[in-house]
RNA sequence: GGAGCGGUAGUUCAGUUUGGUUAGAAUACCGGCCUGUCACGCCGGGGGUCGCGGGUUCGAGUCCCGUCCGCUCCGCCA
C-alpha cells in the first residue's frame, strides 16, 4: 500500500540509517552504469533516491518507468559518498537507498519539461494541470493561500463575520456587462452573476452584522487585460458605525500586517493620503506609482499668450491643459527614442510630443535645444525651468490637449520613461487616494455617471450641490494604490433612502426605474440602516504583486485567455438543443442542405 | 470596435528581409554502451498539415488577401 512517513525536505543527516517511506513525483532520472538515480519531489522539496541493480525488485520497477511517474519508496537514509556531494544541488547531502519501490502511476511523455523556464502560455494553459506542477506555480499558489489565510485571520480576530452572498442574482444597470444565466423556471428571464456583492453586503449592515467580510468571486463580461479576468476574487468588507478614517485605518492595519507576515516587508508607520485632485495634477492619474521620482508640472497659464497654437489653444480652453514632464538626465535621449515616445503617447490620443533638451541652462535660451524654442519667450522658458526644477542634462516633455488626453498620455509616458531609464526606486509605495468627485460627465451617455458606484455617499458639506452642481460634489470614497496598481477601493455608503433616491435621480434614474431596479435596497434603507462603509480588495492583484509576476493569470489556478475562453476545458462550448429547449432558448434549426 | 507582436518537430526556437536542392538546432522521446550521477557522458534512431483557407508564381515556410488562435495595449472595465 502507498503510505508515507516522511517528507523529502524534512529528512536530514539526523535521519541517517533510518528507514523511511516517501511518496512523490519523479522529477528527473539518471542512469549511470547499472545504477538508477531518481530525484523524487513531494510538496516539501526533493531528495535523491538510488536504485541499485544488486537490489532486484526496486531496480526492476525503476528501470520500467521511463517518464515522470509517481512512486512510493521505502528505503534507508544514508550520507552521500565522499566526493559526490555538490552542496549547490537541491538534492542535498543525504540520499535514500531504495529497498522497495512501488509504481503508483505511470506517465506518458510530458508535453514540456517540469524544469523548463519559458514555456509558451498557450501550451501552459492547455496542460495547466502540469504547468501547476512546476516550481514557480507551486510557489505562487501557495503564496496565494498564505495571503488569504492571513487576511482571514486578521478579520476573524477583529470580529468580522464571513457571510456568503448569492452568485445567482439580478442584473444591475450601470457598471460592467453582466454574465447572464437563463432561468428554466422563468422562461425568458435571467439571473446575473455578481459584479460584486455590493448590495447584499449593504443589506447585511441593515441586518445588524456590523462587520462582514467575504472572499467573493466576481464576474464582469468585459475585455481582458494582464490584470483583468472575467472572474476574479475580491476580499469584500463592510462595517457599520465607522467613518472613512476608521475604515481606512483598520484596513491599512490589515494590509500592513499582511505584508509583514507574508513578505516580512514594512509598509511604513501610516500610509500617506493624497487627494484625487492632487494625484491627477501631479501624476495625471488616480493611481500614481510613487516609486518613480517624476511629477507633472502644470504650465497651462504660462502658455495662454504664446504664439504656438498647439500650446495656446488648450491653454485657453477650459477643458484643456498644458503640462510638462521633466526627465532627469533625459538629455541623452536620441531622436529615435523621442520618436518612439511620440508614437507611444499617440495611443492615448496625443497628437504630438513637444520637448526641450536642457544642454546648459546657465546659457539660458542658447543652452536649450528644441523645435518649439522659437515660439517661446525668455520669460516663458524661465517659468518652465523654475516650475519644473529642470537642471542641465534634463529633458522636458510637454503635453498640450484636452486635459484628459494630457493626463492619460503623460501619466503613461511617466511610467514608460521611468522604466526605460531605470528610475524606479525599489520597494513598496502605498498611498490612499481620497476626495474623489462623486460623478463625472459621460459624453457617450449624455449624463452624469458615478465614479465609484451609485451607493457612494457624498461629502456632507456638498449635499446641497447634488442637483445644482453635481460635478463639484466630492464623495466619501477611497482607493488604496500600491506601486501604481489599485489594490482596493471603497467608500462610506448612503444609508438614507431619501439621499439615495436623490443621487439616483441625478444619475438619470427616475423614481420608477429606481424602484424597479433597486427597490429592495431603497426599502431596506427605510428600516433603520446604520451608517456604514466598506472596501473591496483585488486578491489576484495583491498576490500577483507580492509574487512579483506580471499577470494575474499566474496567480489563478485555471485562468481564462484574452478571449475569455479556457484552453484546458475548452469552455465556453455549444450545448445540446435539448438543454436549450428546456430554457426556451432553442436556436434555429440548422438549415438542411440538399 | 481599434493598434502592435507572435503561431515552423512533443517543447523552446532559427530560417521569412532577398521565393529555389531533401526545412535545421537544442531539448524531449526510442535503441545501445557506461557502477556515483544530478544540465551526467558517448554512439545510433524515429519525429514536420511550416495555424487554417485562397491567390500570385515554373516554384511559397518565405510574397498578397482572408480567417482562426495566443499575448500586450487603446476603447471598455459603475
Amino acid at each position: 500500500m502507498a503510505s508515507r512517513t516522511s517528507l523529502c525536505s524534512h529528512l536530514s543527516e539526523s535521519n541517517i540509517d533510518e528507514t523511511v517511506s516517501l511518496c512523490g513525483w519523479v522529477l528527473n532520472r539518471r542512469d549511470h552504469g547499472g545504477v538508477i538515480f531518481i530525484d523524487l519531489r513531494d510538496r516539501s522539496g526533493r531528495i535523491q533516491v538510488v536504485a541499485d541493480p544488486d537490489l532486484p525488485q526496486p531496480f526492476a520497477v525503476a528501470d520500467d518507468a521511463r517518464n515522470e511517474f509517481v512512486l512510493n519508496v521505502r528505503g534507508r537514509v544514508r550520507a552521500r559518498p565522499e566526493g559526490t556531494i555538490n552542496p549547490e544541488l537541491p538534492t542535498g547531502a543525504i540520499e535514500v537507498i531504495a529497498d522497495h519501490i512501488e509504481l503508483l502511476a505511470k506517465s506518458d511523455p510530458l508535453p514540456f519539461q517540469m524544469d523548463d523556464e519559458e514555456i509558451g502560455e498557450q501550451t501552459r494553459l492547455k496542460y495547466r494541470f502540469l504547468d501547476l506542477r512546476r516550481e514557480p506555480m507551486q510557489k505562487t499558489l501557495r503564496m496565494r493561500h498564505r495571503v488569504v489565510s492571513q487576511l482571514r485571520e486578521f478579520l476573524n480576530r477583529n470580529e468580522f463575520v464571513d457571510i456568503e452572498t448569492p452568485v445567482l442574482t439580478r442584473s444591475t444597470p450601470e457598471g460592467a456587462r453582466d454574465y447572464l444565466v437563463p432561468s428554466r423556471t422563468h422562461p425568458g428571464e435571467f439571473f446575473a452573476l455578481p459584479q460584486s456583492p455590493q448590495l447584499f453586503k449593504q443589506l447585511l449592515m441593515v441586518s445588524g452584522f456590523e462587520r462582514y467580510y467575504q472572499i467573493a468571486r466576481c464576474f464582469r463580461d468585459e475585455d481582458l487585460r494582464a490584470d483583468r479576468q472575467p472572474e476574479f476574487t475580491q476580499l469584500d468588507v463592510e462595517m457599520s458605525f465607522m467613518d472613512e478614517d476608521e475604515v481606512t485605518g483598520l484596513m491599512e492595519e490589515m494590509i500592513k500586517s499582511l505584508f509583514k507576515d507574508v513578505l516580512d516587508v514594512d509598509l511604513g508607520e501610516t500610509i500617506p493620503r493624497m487627494t484625487y485632485a492632487e494625484a491627477v495634477s501631479l501624476y495625471g492619474i488616480d493611481r500614481p506609482d510613487l516609486r518613480i521620482p517624476m511629477v507633472l508640472t502644470d504650465v497651462t497659464d504660462l502658455m495662454a499668450t504664446v504664439e504656438f497654437k498647439v500650446f495656446s489653444g488648450p491653454a485657453n480652453d477650459s477643458k484643456g491643459r498644458v503640462a510638462a514632464l521633466r526627465v532627469p538626465g533625459g538629455n541623452d535621449l536620441s531622436r529615435a527614442q523621442i520618436d518612439q515616445y511620440t508614437e507611444f503617447v499617440g495611443q492615448y490620443g496625443a497628437k504630438g510630443l513637444a520637448y526641450i533638451k536642457c544642454n546648459d541652462l546657465a546659457q539660458g535660451r542658447e543652452g536649450m535645444q528644441s523645435p518649439i524654442l522659437k515660439f517661446l519667450s525668455d520669460d516663458v522658458l524661465q517659468g518652465i525651468v523654475d516650475r519644473s526644477g529642470a537642471e542641465t542634462g534634463d529633458l522636458i516633455f510637454f503635453g498640450a490637449d484636452k486635459a484628459t488626453v494630457v493626463n492619460d498620455s503623460l501619466a503613461a509616458l511617466r511610467i514608460k520613461v521611468g522604466q526605460d531609464m531605470n528610475l524606479l526606486e525599489p520597494g513598496w509605495k502605498p498611498v490612499w487616494i481620497v476626495d474623489f468627485p462623486l460623478v463625472d460627465w459621460s459624453e457617450d451617455g449624455n449624463r452624469w455617471q458615478s465614479l465609484h458606484h451609485p451607493f457612494t455617499a457624498p461629502k456632507a458639506e456638498d449635499e446641497d450641490k447634488i442637483e445644482s452642481d453635481p460635478g463639484n460634489v466630492l464623495s466619501r470614497a477611497y482607493d488604496l494604490v500600491l506601486n501604481g496598481t489599485e489594490i482596493g477601493g471603497g467608500s462610506i455608503r448612503i444609508h438614507r433612502s431619501d439621499l439615495q433616491q436623490r443621487i439616483l435621480n441625478t444619475l438619470g434614474i427616475d423614481d420608477e426605474e429606481a424602484t424597479a431596479k433597486f427597490g429592495f435596497l431603497l426599502e431596506a434603507l427605510k428600516f433603520g440602516a446604520p451608517p456604514h462603509g466598506g472596501i473591496a480588495f483585488g486578491v489576484d492583484r495583491i498576490v500577483a504583486m507580492m509574487s512579483g509576476v506580471d499577470s494575474i493569470r499566474d496567480v489563478i489556478a485555471f485562468p481564462k485567455t484574452q478571449k475569455a475562453s479556457c484552453l484546458l476545458t475548452e469552455a465556453p462550448s455549444a450545448v445540446d438543443n435539448a438543454q436549450l429547449r428546456e430554457l426556451s432558448l432553442q436556436t434555429r434549426k440548422p438549415r438542411t442542405t440538399g
